[in-house]
RNA sequence: GCGCUCGUAGCUCAGCUGGAUAGAGUGUUUGGCUACGAACCAAAAGGUCAGGGGUUCGAAUCCCUUCGGGCGCACCA
């Protein structure tokens, strides 16, 4: 709809010697039509006029096309300078009838398909999975989503991180406890962890015996290779579980591991950058602390494995962009990775960026530990919070095991998707657990509602020229904004725009069908153009949720 | 010390590539179930958009500055 009433406006300035460039937003007064134009005051500074003059040339120019009537109720100049639009019911119930009709409601295509490579999720193997995990995994998976409705191409990789220090500490932990591979579980790595990573704090020999081992394993020891497959059968098998239960799934389940046969490419493509300091291997960088590429002990960082992953994604995989959607704190060792691709030209005509979360605070405002391995597990916040809502109801705790899922699926993606992604926030389980309000729940409960009605008539798919009610035009404008809603989210990288505008389209909804009674209208065409409203709603809450990973119940 | 980031209603957050009167949820107060479902709807109250300065016809939004929080600064990831 937007895009018409600025190629209309466009034709018009064009003719009267002002330009193309004019944008049309939804009107911030919807008491006074329905979308506005500011472009009149940068115009009118452009060429040095008074912007009453030019708005009411535009105006006039608007008023007196021959088919005004098929788009506009009324077209005004208001104020200092804005064009405002009241379009019309036809014009209204044509687009929604485009929608309807097309594919992907009418969401243009990209003039060029791309590919996209997301790096999500980011676990550490042998760490148990925290919120901080479920963050990356919904936000990566809902963008990866986005990307694809939008008509790319998506590969999303894992990338867990199994070959780093925290293995180290690991097998020296079993060796320590006198351990085989067939002793290892699940239970045990986790406990093993964080009590060998506390011992590297405080003993400095067991640090140095943990490096050890980590370089002994990069550079391929039988023994340590071993123990390394069990953990990270053990892990992962884990980790996939928990992917699995929130909707998460990846095409590729590499790890740092797997950068290991591309290193000695990267540093041969890198050698003219690479220098000898202190005994180590490093790359100097401008204005930011050098990226080191190899440790003095011989041992490789995560920015080698992260440069040997970028080298190969690009010789495999050709991605037009690399989207790593990563913790914020990790900024500063992006920004080497991304100079070091930039200067030495190994990734040209690759966009890389890098989309950072905000971090997950506790109520204290202080951000979760990972490393004292006391941060909050993944599961025990699923099993919380599926408590918490059997209390909410008593017909909860009859509900299916699958409906459950589904809504404490819907209640965590729903109050973590609408913050903003960069932003850190507060995590409360209070609040997370809430189903009235800007709540998943909300949504379910709308949809089902809607589709009770659905279900009482049948609909014959007719909509005529008629808008009844404020409340009826002011829902059918909002499944026009459907376009804008996800090309923000696609542009910016910020699912919290489509979540925007799902919970404002339920929002509406709810107001609509409680405001109009409809299956004992008698009006059989006002029936008719309601349910079909009704049912375009519907269609678009259940796409746009699929888009965040919320399936529907069938039942709360 | 250097760098990044944030500060919006009691609380949790949207809005930030400049537009008219700053929006939600929650909490507080009030009204609504003989209706297609009250996990809902209707209404009220609640704001120096951290402070100051600047740019502009117009600033929560851009720039500078002060204050206050958080984070990061080669051989952890």
């Amino acid at each position: 709809m937007i895009e018409v009433l600025e190629r209309i406006l466009n034709e018009i300035t064009e003719k009267l010697g002002y330009g193309n460039e004019n944008k049309v937003i939804e009107s911030n007064r919807p008491e006074l039509c329905d979308f506005q134009c500011d472009n009149v005051f940068k115009l009118a500074k452009k060429y040095h006029k008074n912007p009453i003059e030019i708005g009411e040339a535009i105006v006039h120019a608007i008023q007196t096309l021959d088919d005004f009537c098929l788009y506009f109720e009324k077209v005004e100049l208001a104020g200092p300078g804005f064009i405002n639009m009241t379009v019309s019911d036809s014009f209204i119930n044509k687009c929604l009838r485009y929608m309807q009709e097309s594919e992907h409601f009418g969401i243009k295509k990209p003039l060029k398909k791309e590919t996209y490579f997301l790096d999500y999720g980011g676990p550490n193997v042998a760490k148990p999975l925290h919120v901080g995990h479920m963050r990356t995994a919904i936000v990566g998976e809902s963008l990866k989503r986005i990307i694809e409705y939008m008509g790319h191409k998506t590969i999303s990789d894992v990338h867990l991180g199994d070959y780093g220090l925290q293995i180290g500490q690991v097998i020296y932990g079993i060796l320590q406890d006198g351990k085989t591979e067939e002793d290892i579980t699940l239970a045990y790595l986790e406990e093993t962890y964080p009590k060998i990573s506390a011992l590297c704090k405080e003993d400095e020999q067991v640090k140095n015996a943990c490096s050890e081992i980590t370089k002994d394993l990069q550079d391929g020891s039988i023994q340590y290779q071993k123990l390394f497959k069990k953990i990270l059968e053990i892990s992962g098998n884990d980790i996939k579980r928990l992917y699995r239960y929130l909707g998460v799934s990846f095409d590729l389940w590499q790890g740092e591991s797997d950068a290991y046969p591309y290193i000695p490419e990267v540093e041969k493509y890198l050698e003219a950058y690479i220098k000898d300091s202190e005994g180590a291997k490093i790359i100097p960088l401008n204005e930011l602390p050098p990226l080191i590429f190899r440790k003095s002990n011989g041992a490789y960082l995560y920015a080698t494995t992260d440069l040997a992953t970028i080298y190969e994604r690009i010789t495999k995989y050709h991605p037009n962009h690399i989207l790593y959607i990563v913790d914020n704190r990790q900024s500063l060792h992006f920004k080497q990775v991304f100079e070091v691709c930039e200067t030495s030209k190994l990734t040209e005509g690759v966009n890389l960026e890098f989309l950072g979360y905000g971090t997950v605070n506790g109520l204290d405002g202080k951000p979760y530990k990972t490393r004292s391995g006391d941060a909050p597990k993944l599961d025990n916040l699923f099993t919380q919070i599926k408590e918490l809502f059997a209390t909410k109801k008593d017909s909860n705790k009859e509900m299916s095991g699958e409906d459950i899922d589904k809504i404490v699926n819907a209640i965590l993606k729903f109050a973590d998707l609408q913050n903003s992604r960069e932003k850190d926030y507060i995590f409360d389980i209070e609040k997370f657990s809430n189903v009235v309000g800007k709540t998943g729940p909300y949504i379910l409960y709308t949809y089902l509602r809607i589709d009770k009605i659905l279900k009482c008539e049948s609909i014959k798919y007719k909509i005529n020229g008629i808008i009844y009610n404020e409340i009826d035009r002011k829902l059918r404008l909002q499944l026009l904004g459907l376009e804008k809603a996800l090309t923000s989210a696609f542009d910016e990288r910020k699912p919290h725009y489509l979540v925007d505008f799902i919970y404002n389209t339920a929002v509406l909804a709810n107001q609509f069908y409680q405001m109009n009674h409809i299956t004992g209208l008698e009006d059989e065409e006002k029936k008719q153009s309601w349910l079909y409203v009704l049912y375009l709603t519907n269609r678009i809450l259940k796409n746009m949720l699929e888009l965040v990973m919320i399936d529907i119940p069938s039942f709360m």
